[in-house]
DNA sequence: GTTAGCACTCTCGGCCATAGAGTGCTAATC
DNA sequence: GATTAGCACTCTATGGCCGAGAGTGCTAAC
């Protein structure tokens, strides 16, 4: 058991503590009355607010054991309780009550997705924009990408000045382009200049040999080619391989300003360190392996988070997608004192509507 | 001249105004020693640190003259002097020394984009990059985009579970994509199900018959085609459309952190208002107009900018590409009290590299 | 087990005094 | 006539001090 905690720290690390259902109550009320002010939070103000029909006496005695558990904390002997991250941790596996998206939200989400045309850029913008308004929050968005890039289709554009375009279409549906080198190309033609003919010629050849293959698969079959086909396949095979680089592609941010004004924030450069590593392309892979463990919504609060800079921050993120076939990533990121009840299922929600999305309009794996 | 002082209040706007030498090395040891401190400059530390051969009270009357001439102003009676956006105005345009960047800078940068395979999406973000990090700024790179978009050419893709990809390149070579609606499409066909042939047969049309059309162009001549190109036609004008929207697409940024870094912003509620108006789609438009008056590197000081958000930032921006084709925008953004000599040709020099790399792969106008 | 009471601790805001930086003015100097 | 030294003055920033208030922990009573 203890390894496992140390393995997976950000998974349920606190199930084993058995609470008291009025230590539960306590800390429950504590968690959701510093979500809201920022502000710790004593025993005369939670009895106050909450309604609690106990003495401050005894919210006090509770709020002591508590911090024994190493589930609040005192900033200082004289100051009111805060939620440590184990806090937090005990509270989103079993205190608290998610406030499910209502019908009309649900709606009004989908509403906006449909009024949005079919192009998956538009589609990750949104997803964005949506998720900070409605967690107010910095969300996060990665396309959803195949861990191996196949080979789908291939179209080769001649234009007016002699420059050639490769654009190739992913078997995930994704598309890439890449101009080709023209010194390279003049090389290859010994006799006559390569014309459009030529071009669609390669692409037909290259298009009923390579679809769904691999980088390396591609590779292994250029030396069969000609020349000119050989040379473009090797594009291509380039092009997949960069693909594989999950990713490090674009990763769609809004709502960083959000977070900017969250107090813990206030004082901007501490947001630095994290706008740094959200830049970052391989920053969601090294969470990868913990995102796509298992099924549904990952939280990972302040300290859990294996990066440093990140450790004052929570992220509550969701894999979409298809394990095997597309696969990306949607989330949240902010403070630790984050209200989740709230964003949990909104995130839950635009992942499973992100995946509706993708495999409504999927791309089989056998083209052709 | 009061008039055009009004219209563009951005550029030149302090020309009129005469200095005597000593005013204007005043002048000057004030901006530089400001811009690198960051605390109000008084005459004593002036003339310490710049070296000054005259005595303090010199400079302090030197000071009240400038102050009076609406360049220098006083945070409170005994502070040291500070810059006014008009003081930073008059030292860009005329006190400055540019800081050119070194040839081993220009060939650093250079190889980096060597380095980048050719696809433009790499392209900016890699501006960015390097223009946040030469600058210690926020950048800002706009693809280059044609202000019309044209047809270049298509591609009608099926996949294995009949979803069709349209792809279409854009005559700037700029390429889009868009999934065709299915249910649509088997409405078309009234007998068979429509198959890559049939889509091949479409695509050829249209390549023949639209190349280098606008939307509106495109549209006209939809009444001539047969249900099934006339609808792709119709998805293919939506697309044309939708590029004409300039720069609503995506504006690359890096270096944000850089800013929040800043003292001015600190407290980084203060960059909130900056950052949504960076994020809203349409603030490039509203600068368009002046950033394409007349050539090269425009300078926009604090109040200068039109947009109120912007009052506390200065931003150097360029166009490249070329005003009837394809024109983009890259620049930075940072406190007014910015290293201008530095920021300036780093700005002009991206802007003349980008401009290399779009024209040296230039798509003609006359395609076919 | 719960609660009232109480002494104790710590922060926060206001207040004051001081030090220091910087100014503006005037009169002397080059 | 421009420059400078000298000086009185202003304002901020800093640190110490004090009291109010919030909160705790403990103990004894219920």
């Amino acid at each position: 058991m203890a390894e496992e905690q140390k393995a997976q720290p950000h998974t349920r690390g606190a199930r084993r503590i058995e609470l008291t259902e009025r230590q539960q109550s306590v800390l429950r009320a504590v968690v959701e009355d510093y979500v809201l002010t920022a502000v710790p939070v004593g025993s005369k103000m939670l009895v106050d607010r909450h309604g609690l029909r106990v003495s401050p006496a005894t919210v006090r005695s509770a709020m002591a054991e508590l911090e024994f558990l190493g589930l609040l904390s005192h900033p200082h002997t004289s100051a009111g309780r805060v939620p440590s991250d184990l806090g937090y941790r005990l509270y989103v596996e079993s205190l608290m009550r998610e406030a499910a998206l209502d019908r009309t939200d649900q709606l009004m989400i989908r509403h906006q997705f449909s009024q949005v045309q079919l192009t998956s850029n538009e589609w990750l913008r949104l997803a964005a924009s949506i998720l900070a308004a409605s967690t107010s929050s910095a969300a996060v968005v990665t396309p959803a990408r195949s861990r191996r890039a196949r080979y789908g289709h291939i179209q080769l554009v001649e234009l007016a000045d002699r420059s050639r375009l490769c654009v190739l279409v992913l078997a995930d549906g994704n598309v890439e382009q890449r101009r080709l080198d023209r010194a390279m190309l003049e090389r290859l033609s010994t006799d006559a200049p390569i014309g459009q003919d030529d071009l669609d010629l390669v692409a037909a050849t290259l298009n009923t040999e390579m679809p769904n293959l691999s980088a390396p698969q591609v590779r292994r079959r250029i030396s069969r080619l000609a020349p000119l086909a050989a040379h473009v396949a090797e594009v291509v095979a380039q092009m997949l391989e960069e693909s594989d680089e999950v990713s490090v592609e674009e990763i769609f941010t809004d709502g960083i300003s959000n977070v900017l004004e969250q107090p813990e924030f206030a004082h901007g450069s501490k947001l630095r360190g994290v706008l740094d590593v959200l830049r970052r392309s391989d920053f969601l892979e090294q969470l990868l392996p913990v995102l796509t463990r298992g099924e549904g919504v990952h939280v990972i609060i302040g300290h859990e988070n294996t990066i440093d800079a990140m450790h004052e921050v929570s992220l509550i993120f969701a894999p979409y997608g298809e394990p095997d076939h597309a696969l990306g990533l949607l989330g949240v990121l902010g403070p630790t004192r984050m209200p989740y009840p709230r964003a949990i299922p909104t995130v839950r929600y635009l992942a499973t509507l992100m995946n509706e999305l993708i495999t409504t309009t999927h791309y089989g794996e056998t083209h052709d």
